[in-house]
DNA sequence: GTCACCTTACGACGAATTGTCGTAGAGGTC
DNA sequence: GACCTCTACGACAATTCGTCGTAAGGTGAC
């Protein structure tokens, strides 16, 4: 599943659709910009189409008024992300960019715990192969 | 540190930096594209300058044939990438990314293994420099 | 010197992407 | 009918990226 990039303002309504479960497009646009900034209903319908196309983003058609949600997860957009970017820069593998920030001390000691446990509670039985 | 992410050609280019110490301007020409087509010459130096002014690629002007070579690390670069990927994300933490993945079967055993003992490796400090 | 050649420097273009807006049209309510 | 809200979508400006063309400078051969 190769998820394209979202770019900034694509990025901030998917943020909206990850916290709240569905939202019409007037609620989002009323989150996403100012009263005063009278951006435009239209900009808010231009991204979710858009997103949609992208298939980032599923609408409800049932009633007039079209309720949008999320049909890929933050965490699945991230992991896609992080995939794509360690497939281009280090073949794939992921040991390489954690080595690099672990020396250079940009993962806190408790991040590292933290993931510590992540990877020790993997130790189930393997499926499949 | 804001490393500015690099687009498909000035990836391929600093690929080659990034392997071969300096490089003159025409090897990395006939390295990127094929003996065929010819004007490219000026292609590969405007992408150098670019390069070079996000600060990516540094050149030695001694001589009159330049030589370059990358300012950046392979590595360096990547965590970049992967640090400003965790903050738009997943505010700065590392471990929701690796969640997914490893839930996801993304991540195979050996590369979890490898993972680990990079994480275990960690418990000691060794600061050498 | 002049000429040929190779290099660097950089302006400019086309394509693609992104955020924005305008407007046409569907459908509801009064 | 008039009015309003919503969706659909064409179009625009700005930006980025890869590309090319060409001017300017140095070097060596003659």
């Amino acid at each position: 599943m190769k998820l394209p990039s979202l770019a900034n303002a694509e990025l901030a309504l998917m943020e909206l659709l990850w916290d709240q479960e569905r939202m019409t497009a007037r609620q989002l646009r009323e989150q996403l910009y100012s009263e005063a900034s009278k951006a435009q209903h239209g900009t808010v319908q231009r991204l979710l189409q858009r997103l949609e196309d992208k298939g980032y983003v599923g609408r409800d058609r049932s009633l007039p008024v079209h309720l949008f949600f999320a049909l890929v997860s933050r965490e699945a957009y991230a992991g896609s992300q992080l995939e794509s970017l360690a497939d281009k820069l280090t073949g794939g593998s992921l040991a390489p960019l954690i080595t690099h920030l672990i020396e250079q001390r940009k993962i806190s000691r408790t991040e590292i715990e933290k993931l510590r446990r992540i990877l020790e509670q993997d130790e189930t039985p393997e499926e499949g192969a």
